[in-house]
DNA sequence: TTTTTGTATTTTGTATACAAAATACAATTA
DNA sequence: TAATTGTATTTTGTATACAAAATACAAAAA
């Protein structure tokens, strides 16, 4: 019956999906007899799994209370875009100065699937979407600046909003920001990165 | 005996200072028993101090061989410092948007016992510039960026040399710094910080 | 009625126990 | 000698146990 492979990686995965789907609602406080039951472990690997939660700003903790989903208020919301401003600009202004071409062919690779269409998919442009900014992180070879984006994956499903502003409008915008690293415009690239996010930020209340 | 008021909140600080001060050295590995042993409790909270620990990137767990203190590669500390560049050099801007004399007072208090001297003390004046770059987070009142920015820390101690470069040489820098904030010039503020971080990156490994 | 107090229940934090993996090291073989 | 295998020891990952804190809730008092 013990088979140690490492249960708390999965039970991470598994609440972390849980809490990003809706199915752990904010604020919701996490009983750990109750899950840790309800997923056939014991609570020392759910802890675990719980601590990693915590540092990636999903559930917060309060000693001697419980573990409670994380609940993002309007402030907290636009300090994380703030966030992402600064870590993604800066992913852009390195990847612009690498000046490899192999980034910028798979930055492209996530867009072109919608250029020629004239209807595009709301979901499969949410995806992609949330995949570029991850590859601007990671395509930096940057592991701190790795490891401490983990607002990009937080960003539209805590909030409830899909995706803040159409294709239509992001697109371009898209195109423009791998134009620029492209181009090995550094500067350039982390403008327009900080102003998409920024024209999001300013959105996110607003609609 | 048992005295349940958060055991593992002290253990994680007792370790943290630890591993700051070099009496746990790189790559050290920790064996849980011991240490456990060592301060006089179990392995549960010490487990839940490691966690902690390796989510500031201070200790590196490898799954079924231990917890290692980290150590940082001449690659890793060089991006480390870039994701200072970012999130501090945001600090700065948005603490220069905030307009705020109570903000440039506190920022100001770091240094002003270092104008008058002729000579200034080394050990004073690395404690006030570690102090300068943690308030130049908090002071934003941004959570998020507060929560992600935990290099700040590491930077001078673990790399073992103290002051990257003179005071005669950053105290100026660190002036300047605050006058743009004062003023509320966010590019200039940024752009300041930047450059004050990015000299010291670049002379890391070339001293 | 609303508030307060006391008690039972639940839940957390920590300690301990134990199986499986990792490691150390001696004996064996080439 | 160096390489390999086998066994004993150590150490990790997980489960379980239990005391103290938190919570729920009923009874008593205002």
């Amino acid at each position: 019956m013990i088979e140690h492979k490492n249960i708390s990686q999965p039970i991470y995965l598994k609440l972390k999906e849980m809490i990003l789907n809706g199915e752990l609602k904010q604020g919701e406080k996490i009983i750990q007899e109750k899950i840790a039951e309800s997923l056939g472990v014991s609570r020392t690997p759910l802890m675990k799994a719980l601590l990693a939660l915590e540092n990636e700003y999903l559930v917060e903790s309060i000693p001697r209370r419980g573990v409670f989903i994380k609940s993002f208020d309007k402030k907290e919301m636009i300090d994380i875009y703030i966030c992402r401003e600064a870590l993604e600009g800066m992913a852009a202004r390195l990847l612009a100065e690498a000046q490899d071409d192999k980034i910028v062919k798979q930055l492209k690779r996530c867009f072109t699937p919608f250029l020629k269409k004239k209807k595009i998919n709301i979901e499969a442009y949410s995806k992609a979407d949330e995949k570029f900014h991850s590859l601007l992180i990671t395509l930096t070879g940057n592991a701190p600046l790795d490891k401490v984006y983990f607002f990009g994956k937080i960003h539209d499903k805590v909030t409830g909003h899909g995706l803040i502003r159409t294709p239509e409008e992001t697109l371009e915008e898209h195109f423009n920001i791998i134009q620029a690293i492209s181009k090995g415009d550094a500067d350039e690239a982390e403008k327009l990165v900080r102003l998409h996010i920024k024209k999001s930020r300013e959105l996110l209340f607003n609609q």
